[in-house]
DNA sequence: GATTGGCCTTGATTCAGATCAAGGACGCCG
DNA sequence: CGGCGTCCTTGATCTGAATCAAGGCCAATC
């Protein structure tokens, strides 16, 4: 697995095509939506595409950070690492969406955890302090932020439920609900496990094992048929018996 | 164990007096500090001051959140609660802070934590609506509530990081260090216990029977002495070898 | 077709921390 | 003084999930 910091990944990156389906589709994204034609059009000219391989290290935990991304294409892993090695995925991020937004306003301006690439991938990388200018002087944008920025604490606050008043079995069936393909018809539904499954276990704070074990337990309690990355739900009701 | 609600506590609630230290201490309040003194006039005309006697609950997780908080005095637990009764302390919040600021963006604006008053307490309401109406006009308020926000957010990556790649010693030497009454000297320190055994178990997600236990280890390793609610650290570094 | 390596599953065992149960130690109140 | 409630500690036991170890499956490569 390569690492890069941010400073070797700028020798790769490009300056963003202004007439690009990418301008646009950041142009619409929701933190830029709020500016003006001209404010992101002087954002736009500092921002560069930088493309990132499946494996490699965009910033560690405790990196300076002074950007943050956009996912043009590709899949970036946000993590924490402890000393000892073992990693804990917080999230996983795809395509149309940013990450490392909230640390530019952080005190210390350092990354609070580490970005992979789980596949190759293309981003946008914008400078905190030329975003953050702009939206001092936008109310419109700075709302949006705060509120995209509270999204994040409650998505937050949800996890440390789950880890602390919840059991594995139950942040398992939580996540399959979470990744129905569909809203469940006659109590049944189909969840699709996109990601590999040691990602998928970091996620829930077990190790592999010990999904694979839970799956196979609801499998035999004849909750759910798991096919590969298919997991079909036979009673949504008697896999969340508390909803 | 008493249980009020936001309406039923209006009934106890009267205005702020305008020339109160209270005003004073919300006035020079990093949330407010930024808004100029008409705003903030017009902000006090919307609070109120509202008692809370040890045991009650101010609201819910869940519950419509239609205001924040300030602590003039007193002691608010902040907690998730399972359906088996379960009770995870996520912060407890002192004199002079705020609480429940990030909740006026969030989307369904419902309360994701629980608040109950570990002490007889004093509090502010401030209306969320009125609040961010006036910060929407006021870069500066703006900046400071996505600063506060933010480190909140940082706070809770904190958290998911303890509870996963960390176990319950470390938790806890955590807390201790975090909890010092001044720096270290010579290796050694003093840290406060200042809440009740069963609040700091249910802060570090540990029994209160699993605090004690930690505790006498930590003792029999010579590592510190507890005596009721001071622990003597002899020795920081031995405390967290990894640092 | 054999070999290699990545990914996942399965079984056996271990372990951190929870739970259950039984006392202290203290303050408070009659 | 004795009784009582609250809070904390201690010991014994249990258990959910981790760890250790082995093997299966499949795709890529030679």
């Amino acid at each position: 697995m390569g690492t890069i910091n941010e400073l070797s990944g700028v020798l790769d990156s490009v300056p963003m095509d202004e007439s690009s389906a990418l301008y646009e589709s950041l142009r619409n994204h929701y933190l830029f939506a709020g500016l003006d034609a001209a404010d992101f059009e002087q954002l736009a000219k500092h921002i560069t595409v930088t493309p990132l391989e499946k494996g490699e290290v965009l910033f560690h935990r405790g990196d300076d950070a002074s950007y943050f991304y956009f996912i043009d294409t590709g899949l970036i892993e946000l993590s924490l690492i402890a000393p000892t090695g073992d990693k804990k995925t917080l999230e996983v991020v795809g395509s149309g969406r940013t990450f490392g937004e909230a640390v530019a306003f952080m005190q210390g301006h350092k990354y609070p955890v580490s970005a992979e690439a789980l596949q190759d991938s293309e981003l946008c990388r914008i400078p905190n302090a030329t975003y953050v200018e702009l939206i001092r002087s936008n109310a419109d944008a700075s709302m949006r932020l705060l509120a995209d920025i509270s999204r994040h604490l409650h998505d937050r606050v949800r996890e440390i439920e789950h880890l602390t008043i919840q059991n594995a079995r139950t942040r398992l069936t939580s996540y399959l609900v979470d990744h129905l393909v569909e809203s469940p018809v006659d109590d049944q539904a189909t969840a699709r496990l996109d990601l590999p499954r040691h990602v998928i276990a970091s996620r829930l704070s077990i190790q592999p094992e010990t999904l694979s074990r839970l799956l196979r337990n609801l499998t035999d309690e004849g909750i759910v048929s798991v096919d590969d990355r298919v997991v079909f739900i036979h009673s949504v009701s008697r896999l969340r018996p508390y909803d």
